[in-house]
DNA sequence: CTGTTAGCGCTTTCAA
DNA sequence: TTGAAAGCGCTAACAG
């Protein structure tokens, strides 16, 4: 690897101070005379010169790099916020630092702190931590940082949420108009925001209903440890909370899952297992992937805007780099039923 | 947003020099007592130093960052890929530039440029593009790439591929000694190597096998324009192709798909049209993704260890980035047939 | 063990 | 319209 060429190279060729080929080459506005302009950019292109924006990102200060954290792209929930996302930055001219938290709170945390350092102009972030706090630093030095997904109780930032309160109440209330009064809930542990108001919305409608909600059909599934978070996990764990249903004594006629991998999942198991879905029991997924699609039967869930999320969410962040105004700091997306043919209508509806 | 603070800062409240301030900071083996360390260490704590790595980046030109260029991460085939990719460049330090071509040769030429100038240390890359030596400047500027999944022929650049030719061999052989003989190939357009090896491979069984191929039976998807490319693309081709299918005069009792998500999606759209899989079509996928199981019937498919493609390609690219010896520069992944119940064993087998 | 100093590649005043 | 020169934050010779 020989030394690589620089704007003083190109300076000397041209004949040049490196100021004024730093202007051609940067596309700065400042006048340069057209000869010396086309005289310049021969000689980058006869030293194939390929700028170093590490110079120029020191010197301006801007890394042209947003980042994003999610907790495993894997799951097709956070690879459509992450194209949302790259699609805007890419639009402005920005790249984006990927990290995958893995639902580990300290990888979060160091990935947090790689950020910082490697200069971002901004994050965006579904956090799984409950830290407060914990994006305080930012906006401490001026980097703008946007939590979406997970709702952030009291603390001073832009906020891209989603209303999973309503989308819970939802599922359920659909679940009780088509005569279900045995329902379930069936989610991941209970450790963020967004399943602690999936549940509570749950109950409310339930209650709404007038329906008695049994506690030991609330069915959480372990936090597996050591391991890689993936989406096959969340499937899996479907799996096994189906097997947790099936031997349940007063078995429930309905289910409500926390995301559709994981619906996905208990509809697997229960077509294995032999449990008709919905004849037997009837399942209303969340999150309204694109796989939803092609279980059997085609899942009945919440959509949930994920890909526009990504990009609402990535806009706004530029909306504040650029200065404009941006004086709504919350914005809380809307659920909406999707059927298709994982509920049944019992006959007494 | 005040002042970032920095060495200097801390080197005068410690009372020391910057030299030795970032001899402590960047935990360089470079002796400092101890008394002296502690009193900078505690000085960086007192002003809530972050260092800026741009400075660092640009003394050592080390950005500790490697790029990741694939078409969509929407698809659940290469967010596997990425995500074994980052689970080693974490490993090792790295953060990774994540870049979605969206098939698009142009965009593709482009994140290439953009990495190049951001000084990433390596590039792994499955790149759609057919152009010679678009890979050339990388090594030229001693940046180590390495192309995976989709061969390049003749250049001289890491690889590692997977042996499609063989995987579209063994899918049309499995369906041949099911007793198939009228065996379609539904894929995406061949204007790359895996699809083209796989049809190849496909050929070469019936052949072997004694089967006619008539050329009706190719069944090639439109190339969507104007459109980000994404999982869903791939879903509805499946679909569209099945309606294709359904329609030809002398309907084939087998196919093979280039990819699981489109054989899904023919799935989908056979189930919808009241065709039977496999009573009627069966159908042999491509990949093993996830979600190939949880189709109805669960997807018989080609195993593509991606995952495993990942991580292994990442740490290839750390031996040659620490200089170790690698001597193989080409690396081919076997492909697994997976049987599951897409597949039907007529009668006369 | 500690400090001085040069400079990575670039941009940007400021002066001409 | 052009150039000289300072300096972004950091590290690494080198000298002490």
């Amino acid at each position: 690897m020989r030394k690589s060429v620089t704007i003083l190279d190109i300076a000397k060729l041209a004949h040049a101070s490196p100021a004024t080929v730093s202007r051609v080459l940067s596309n700065s506005s400042y006048p340069v005379s057209a000869e010396l302009k086309r005289k310049i950019k021969s000689a980058a292109k006869e030293l194939n010169y390929t700028p170093n924006l590490l110079g120029r990102q020191l010197k301006t200060n801007n890394s042209m790099t947003i980042g994003i954290i999610v907790p495993s792209i894997s799951n097709p929930f956070y690879s459509s916020i992450v194209l949302g996302v790259e699609e805007i930055a890419r639009a402005n001219g920005y790249q984006v630092l990927l990290c995958n938290s893995h639902q580990d709170v300290i990888l979060e945390k160091q990935f947090l702190q790689t950020m910082l350092e490697k200069q971002v102009k901004g994050v965006i972030i579904s956090s799984i931590s409950a830290e407060k706090n914990l994006l305080r630093q930012f906006s401490d030095k001026g980097i703008c940082v946007i939590s979406i997904d997970q709702h952030r109780e009291g603390e001073d930032i832009y906020q891209i949420n989603y209303d999973y309160r309503k989308g819970g109440f939802m599922a359920a209330s659909h679940l009780a108009e088509c005569g279900h009064t045995k329902i379930a809930f069936v989610t991941a542990p209970l450790d963020r925001p967004s399943r602690i108001y999936m549940v509570q919305g749950f109950r409310d409608a339930l209650r709404e209903s007038r329906i008695l909600f049994n506690d030991g059909y609330l069915l959480v599934s372990e936090i597996p440890k050591n391991t890689n978070y993936n989406s096959n996990i969340e499937f899996e764990n479907g799996k096994t909370m189906a097997r947790r249903l099936t031997e349940l004594s007063d078995r429930p006629t309905a289910v409500v899952a926390c995301n559709d991998l994981m619906a996905l999942g208990f509809i697997y198991e229960l077509n294995r297992l032999g449990v008709r879905v919905p004849d037997d029991v009837s399942v209303i997924g969340f999150d309204n992937i694109d796989f939803a699609n092609i279980s059997m039967p085609p899942l009945t869930t919440v959509d949930h805007p994920k890909y526009e999320m990504g990009k609402f969410s990535c806009g706004m962040l530029f909306q504040v780099l650029n200065g404009e105004n941006v004086n709504i700091s919350e914005i809380v997306l809307q659920p909406k039923l999707v059927i298709r043919n994982s509920v049944r209508v019992l006959a007494n509806c």
